[in-house]
DNA sequence: GTGTAAAATGAATGCCTATTCATTATCCTA
DNA sequence: TAGGATAATGAATAGGCATTCATTTTACAC
């Protein structure tokens, strides 16, 4: 079998999972289910995954290297601490605010045991995390920012924030969107990081 | 049996589940492993509890009622949006440092399905947004803080970087104290709601 | 078109554990 | 202290589902 079909029988028993697992819950979707959306047999997940949870976690990976790759796209196009801020909460709530099955699973299946979140939360969002930090000490650096920011905890701040506006868009059953809470939630993150003038 | 003993009973049976269920995970915890430690029979818990998941709704109900009550009193004594606001930080980070156990169960285990963080979401968690929220209209009013912010996203945004220092301080194994953040979590929040000058 | 390897199948297996409920112990009143 | 209620027990039940693997299908080279 082609290197094409096998990559597409992946996807597909990934976006297969995704909506299943949003619509519910990890612990209630059981392989069958999702083997059946896939249109493969139960046993044909195993020759892709080692188990149940290696699903979950693909899943994330797969979107979290989207997002990671369209953040440094982004990015690069700019200069200046300040714009590249802005651009991450852009793109964290447009991206985020883009797939609310997937946003279901990054900001609520994902997090169902201590020990899968350490593991993801090191090699992962470390990473994401990582980013931020950076910006942030270049704005420092530059005399953008505040000079008495501590980058890497500045970054988690600003994760925070991020991450609990997604976590409210998904809990939150009106259907606004994401994307338009941007503008006052990068006024809040910019007046954490701006100097006092 | 008295009302003293059952109640005894009934709080054995959540300090149980906290240490099991801190240290195993939701879904590794058996009904019999809290039972063992509570010191009872395996029924005994469904005399106290409709169901296991309803173990730990009660244990994060009893630990947010506490949370709560304990906000209110130190707030009471303050005044001062910006004082009420730099208390909300300090006990917050002060309150989830205190108990690990706890913390993991707040941070990770409970928010393991959609339809438990959202009813847990609404009925609990919003009393506490409410309160940073009021606190944040409060200095709006009065002018300590900026006039353009939104108190309800505002308040989102102080529980969002709050709440990702607690989730930060459970998953990472060096044994700092939460609470050593604290004036720099501060610097941050305040920085968020403060005028521009 | 035949043979071999790779991929896919899905029924069967085996494990696990939440919950129940018949039985036993304890409490309390008169 | 008798006996009726209330509380506690824990073995048995019942259902669920991840994972395996013997078998079948497909791909492809010669």
């Amino acid at each position: 079998m082609a290197r094409k079909d096998e990559h597409d029988k992946k996807e597909r028993i990934l976006d297969a999972a995704t909506m299943e697992i949003a619509r519910r819950g990890y612990h209630q979707t059981t392989v069958a289910v999702i083997a059946r959306r896939a249109g493969v047999a139960d046993g044909t997940i195993y020759l892709y995954f080692k188990n149940k949870e290696e699903i979950l976690a693909s899943l994330f990976g797969r979107a979290l290297d989207r997002f990671i790759a369209e953040g440094r796209r982004k990015l690069e196009g700019l200069s200046g601490a300040e714009a590249k801020l802005r651009a991450i909460v852009e793109l964290h709530l447009t991206l985020v605010g883009q797939d609310r099955d997937l946003a279901i699973i990054t900001q609520v299946e994902l997090r169902h045991s201590l020990h899968f979140l350490e593991e993801l939360s090191r090699a992962k969002v470390g990473r994401y995390l990582g980013i931020i930090a950076e910006v942030i000490a270049e704005g420092v650096a530059g005399g953008e920012f505040r000079t008495d920011l501590d980058p890497v905890l500045a970054a988690k701040a600003v994760f925070g924030v991020l991450d609990e506006m997604a976590t409210d868009w998904v809990l939150s059953r009106r259907n606004i969107r994401l994307e338009a809470k941007a503008p006052e939630v990068t006024a809040l993150v910019m007046a954490m990081v701006r100097p006092v003038s």
